[in-house]
DNA sequence: CGGATCGTTGATCAACTTCAACGGTCGTGG
DNA sequence: CCACGACCGTTGAAGTTGATCAACGATCCG
């Protein structure tokens, strides 16, 4: 699991075999099976994920019940709810194991010490946390500008690998349409 | 200006009085009248920029040729269109002055040497852009489950302050919603 | 085989947009 | 100093998009 772990990392920064081995001891593996929670709605979230194998979804549910998808996650994600784990309040997130998925998890005093300890990880989440801020606004205007033939287009092209892991009902809650809507959206592009 | 920099960085992190000095060398104050663009979609977007003062929108504009605006930024914030300020690639985003505004800029190579030279900056800016994600992700939540009265609603809860000094038209564009809507929210919840 | 899960289809409905017209306010130039 | 245009918000009527409801078909798996 750590070789992913370091995998992802190097792609962002250089780490000393040494520092490597401190980041190790601040982790623990950890394996999901499928429909097993990594975090339910009011609980505090204790621990940051990073995904080393499997597929994840992160959801809320509104006052009427529904679900809705703020993110999937897979291979090389950081997932948690990020609000509740920095100020160790109830979460709103769910997050659920799709697929059996292993993850590294790291509290929020470990990573604090992490990055005290080898300090070059701060320049990885600033990295990271940056292009995740790019994306996060790409799919709010997305969500905002586009009609939902457009929205659906538009992840097919851009993630068609994961699409074809993801039951139409989810793709539907992520992208906010009903699970209907794509059906007809499907039919018409078709022929 | 620098005040204003020094105090909001100060909310993250500690800095000495060299190191202050070291940062200040990076960046240029500019000013920008109402109206006056910061960043034209299509330029490369060369700076990242504090607003020390004032208000402005970053918005940018679909294939029908209407406006979505993207954030508003007030004191405190930094601005920019991400992807093309660290890709060195057309910017999608306008960046405009809504009231006049005063701004600290830096340049990607200026940016990149103030995190070499003062390494603590990576920790704020890892916090900043940390916190801007939970922002984030809470409003694309919003955007896909709440109806167009909630949106306006929890606007209002939120920022009030802000309303307050922007019109109606841009807070339509900001939520995704016909100017007309929040005219008849409003109607219907102020009898 | 039987239940669960997932996708499809048609009919109806609600929310929001669009279009068009109008009224108020502010700032600028004659 | 007033008049005009620009800008902003409001209102009503009509039109669209996508949601909801209900029923059905397909597939998978124990």
């Amino acid at each position: 699991m750590f070789n992913t772990l370091f995998f992802h990392i190097a792609a962002k920064i250089v780490l000393s075999d040494p520092e490597k081995e401190i980041i190790k001891t601040f982790f623990t593996a950890r394996k999901f099976k499928r429909k097993q929670f990594l975090l339910q709605e009011g609980e505090t979230c204790k621990q940051l994920s990073f995904i080393a194998k499997g597929l994840i979804k992160s959801y809320n549910v509104d006052d009427k019940g529904e679900d809705h998808i703020n993110l999937f996650g897979w291979e090389g994600w950081w997932v948690s709810d990020f609000y509740s784990f920095l100020s160790a309040t109830p979460a709103q997130l769910n997050i659920e194991a799709i697929e059996d998925t292993d993850v590294l998890q790291i509290t929020l005093p470990n990573y604090e010490a992490m990055l005290v300890k080898v300090p070059v990880m701060e320049r990885y989440f600033r990295i990271l946390y940056q292009n995740s801020i790019v994306t996060k606004e790409r799919r709010l205007m997305s969500s905002i500008t586009h009609t939902a033939e457009e929205k659906y287009q538009h992840l097919l092209q851009h993630h068609p690998e994961i699409i074809k892991r993801i039951p139409q009902t989810l793709i539907a809650s992520y992208l906010g349409l009903a699970p209907e809507t794509i059906s007809r959206i499907k039919r018409n592009k078709t022929p």
